[in-house]
DNA sequence: CCACACTCTGAATCTCCAA
DNA sequence: GTTGGAGATTCAGAGTGTG
């Protein structure tokens, strides 16, 4: 075995820094605790599916890991945000620092939580990149009445920092979608019937998340081998996703009654086999080939006409793979640029070569065959 | 008429104080001043369309080459998000001064700035109801294949405090959404065509909102009479509607330009005649492509007479997608029911409207065209 | 007059690498 | 750190023009 697929089993490619860390395990306790134990710059992708808040009371904790009481009356708004705000940016700041320089985190809540989270990731630094609005196929209607249903919950996704290279597998979001775009609306329903975790007859956790929509978050923003940390990991469905495509996950989670039935519905899963996990590409994956390199390996000879769309431009190839286009001379893109009066111009796609049988095929498809050629020599 | 349809009618009913205000004008100036120059209690509903605050960094071009529009106006430029939070809690705080104790506010933004805006309501004593979702259904791509489609927006609606009996006419929303409950993701395509105003050949302002959204809100929360207050004025789309629908309104607008195209564009307009404002109270039928939708994006328009086969019977539109018939009100297919003595009926092929020619066509051509223009309507 | 092709545009934090 | 060149990248709707 060589040493680049050493790296890329063990997870070690493409990122900068890549620390010890054993994976595949659930971590039990404060997850503020727990991230400032492991190594800093450790971790690629996190998914937090923080306490909502919903009546200021429950499981939220201080800072100092104490627990809040539940709703007091005595508290006014003004410290109850406060403190939810206290512990959002304490458990942001933490996996801030676990996160990769490219790494990138999701964060989901609703409106009771979700502006004060958001407002908090770009105080702590992190660059958001889209809000994701997860709408609910079934939600549960209001039956007073009141207001509208409420239909969906909200994601973030936000890089570590500005100048952050985050993971977008873009073009397997467009297959994913009818070879349209991906929106940033997306229709799933919530968690029912066989996915939904029991604990002796009742529901394991009230707040048990889709696998549908790890799934697609997972699919979106990471690559096999890839860390993912959940440092609210409930009943697993972040470690089960990972775990069936192939991402090495670590959970944190404070209450043992989750983490067991979170361990057990792990350890039945089995990853997809193979090149099941493997998604569509686009160009950018592909090897950067210089023009010349096709000139100088005689795929296309100095001397040769090229043609624009609809032959109403010409240019010829010279030696160094640059062309000769009445008189001016450049790149393949710089002389498409020119002739369409653009800023810029791809000129694997904009000019034409003259097959056997008098046909104009794209440069793109000259490109294609060279790749084919030289991948098979390698 | 009886004293309790005569409050609802000039909007008096369920409100504490209404102190004297001159209503349907544009106040040029400071949106932050103007609101603490007007006396306090005296606004039933606020809609606030701020800057953004997009931090956009250098030119956008198409795949095709051509240069995006991009919102680079003054009035959007901020020196950091402590100077966007000065200046969105000062607005705040003077808009919940104005608010009678039962009155409530919209705000709309996107990811760039909602967080902000969001935290700030809370920490400002108003009291969250929904966040809700406008789903474009003809959002910009992402040219560059580097997120996802930024295909929403998010407005909140808040009232004043926890304890304000705000309005929200829930059988007018449910009726408007063929009598399911009116969710919080709203499909609605972005201002374009003949209602994007212009001057001078250029589109009169960067951010022109539909028409469509703020007929909902308008319809949703508030009764004729009511007064309405936008402190982001621009182009007046909130004026226009609230004319529209028999509600006072008030406008705020800093820029005299677009103050002069708002108020050329409201002068221009009539008001919807008497019965076609009122709104359901209620009652039964069955889902699909709500017919509301047909009427608050100005396929139908309120007011309009359909007609059963052979123009046997005639009703009119309502404003929130219910019809009048002779003095019964329901949906369109509860009224053709009871047109025909049946138990039930498809509206969308029962009830026929005239074209310009004055030829009665099916109402479910007029579905179909619609379907064509949101895709899908889902 | 209809069908079809072509053009224009929208609140957008819109590349990556080597030198 | 900056700079410059290679080269990858778009959806829906409305308006306009042509055969």
């Amino acid at each position: 075995m060589d040493a680049e697929r050493l790296l890329v089993e063990t997870g070690l490619s493409g990122r900068k820094t890549a620390p010890r860390l054993a994976t595949n395990r659930i971590i039990r306790g404060d997850c503020i605790e727990a991230m400032n134990a492991l190594p800093a710059g450790s971790v690629d992708l996190i998914f937090a599916d923080p306490p909502y808040n919903l009546q200021l009371g429950g499981d939220l904790h201080r800072p100092d890991g104490s627990q809040v009481d539940a709703v007091d009356d005595d508290w006014d708004k003004f410290s109850s945000f406060a403190a939810y705000d206290r512990f959002t940016r304490a458990w942001l700041k933490a996996a801030h620092r676990l996160l990769k320089p490219d790494g990138a985190i999701w964060t989901i809540g609703s409106y009771h939580n979700i502006f004060r989270v958001g407002a908090a990731l770009q105080d702590e630094g992190y660059w958001l990149l889209n809000d994701i609005v997860w709408r609910k196929a079934n939600p549960m209607p209001n039956f007073k009445g009141t207001r509208f249903t409420n239909a969906h919950e909200t994601l973030i996704w936000a890089a570590k920092s500005e100048n952050s290279r985050y993971c977008f597998n873009y073009h397997a979001m467009k297959a994913m979608n009818e070879d349209v775009q991906m929106r940033s609306d997306w229709l799933i329903p919530i968690c029912t019937g066989n996915e939904r975790l029991k604990d002796g007859g009742a529901k394991a956790h009230p707040t048990q998340k889709p696998e549908a929509l790890l799934y697609r978050i997972l699919v979106a923003c990471t690559r096999p081998g890839d860390v993912v940390l959940d440092p609210f990991f409930g009943t697993g469905t972040t470690g089960a996703v990972a775990k069936l495509l192939g991402r090495r996950w670590i959970g944190i989670e404070r209450e043992e009654k989750y983490a067991r039935v979170a361990e057990q519905r792990i350890a039945g899963l089995l990853p997809l086999e193979g090149g099941a996990i493997e998604i569509s590409e686009g160009k950018r994956a592909e090897p950067r080939i210089p023009f010349g390199s096709l000139v100088e390996s005689g795929f296309v000879r100095p001397g040769t006409r090229l043609w624009g769309p609809g032959r109403r431009v010409g240019a010829s190839v010279r030696a160094d793979g640059s062309l000769d286009m009445a008189g001016r001379t450049g790149s393949i893109h710089q002389m498409g640029a020119a002739a369409q009066g653009l800023p810029s111009c791809n000129g694997w796609t904009f000019w034409h070569i003259e097959d056997d049988d008098g046909r104009l095929v794209p440069l793109d498809a000259r490109r294609q065959a060279f790749r084919l050629t030289t991948a098979a020599g390698a």
